[in-house]
DNA sequence: ATCGGATTTGCGAATAATTCGCAAATCTTT
DNA sequence: AAAGATTTGCGAATTATTCGCAAATCCGAT
């Protein structure tokens, strides 16, 4: 019943920290996993398990039907909220005072516990913007 | 170059209207529109219409791999965010005022604007909690 | 270090999801 | 009502994802 974090989980994994700044489709996965001896039922197997071990997040990109993945870095999602711009495809976390005043502004108005491994908000970055 | 809220457009977004408290997958779309005549084809090139038009936005599931979609109520989103429930799927809006200083937060530190109709905070909503 | 039972992997085929091409049907403006 | 542009249906082509099962790994207890 236990479940191990076996070799190639490892590599997957490493592979979204070492470009934790983007996110990469199942297919773009299972292609770099494919040059090191992966295969592609295996990369959707280790991406579902990844994800219900909450060591990766999702989420879409415009205009694309598919599903995207990146690393979780526990210690920041502790803190603050995923950025992602929808123009550039990065990254960023938010001030953690302001994600902490949300989230309990959330929590006794609505009732509702966020998910931080999880939820991601979309919008421009100051990058982006210009 | 330009394009039209077609019947089978308007009846899409019907559907999602009359059920805007749960995201349906393009798979559940296409059946209940077929039952009104409508082409699976076009219920995918519907969709997507509608998303690029800012009428609908897209949402994932635990454990489900698909894209789900549900109806934007335009004026609501310029007040709230959606917090949308990972065991029920429901949708519910953030408290406006919350949804308001969190907005400001972001834009003052971060330099970030949130597209408040496509982001989805995933969490779990308080009748799910007990 | 080795053994044994549980979990994971590769492979290739099966399913499911999404997109395409093109002629016919609709739509909006005139 | 006509013209030109956009949308639709149909069915086939692509893509994406999942499955089944034998072989390979993994890890905890010897």
């Amino acid at each position: 019943m236990a479940s191990y974090m076996t070799g190639q989980r490892r590599e997957l994994l490493g592979f979204l920290r070492t470009n934790h700044d983007r996110a990469f489709s199942a297919k773009e996965i299972a292609e770099e996993m494919s040059d090191r001896g992966v295969s592609q039922s295996a990369v959707y197997r280790n991406l579902a398990w990844l994800e219900k071990n909450g060591k990766i997040s999702r989420s879409t990109r415009d205009g694309h039907r598919e599903i995207y993945y990146s690393f979780v870095d526990a210690e920041e999602c502790r803190r603050s909220l995923h950025l992602t711009c929808e123009k550039c495809g990065r990254t960023v976390h938010m001030d953690p005072a302001a994600t902490g005043r949300m989230l309990s502004d959330i929590a006794g108005r609505d009732g509702f516990s966020v998910n931080m491994k999880k939820t991601v908000l979309y919008g421009v970055c100051a990058k982006c913007k210009g």
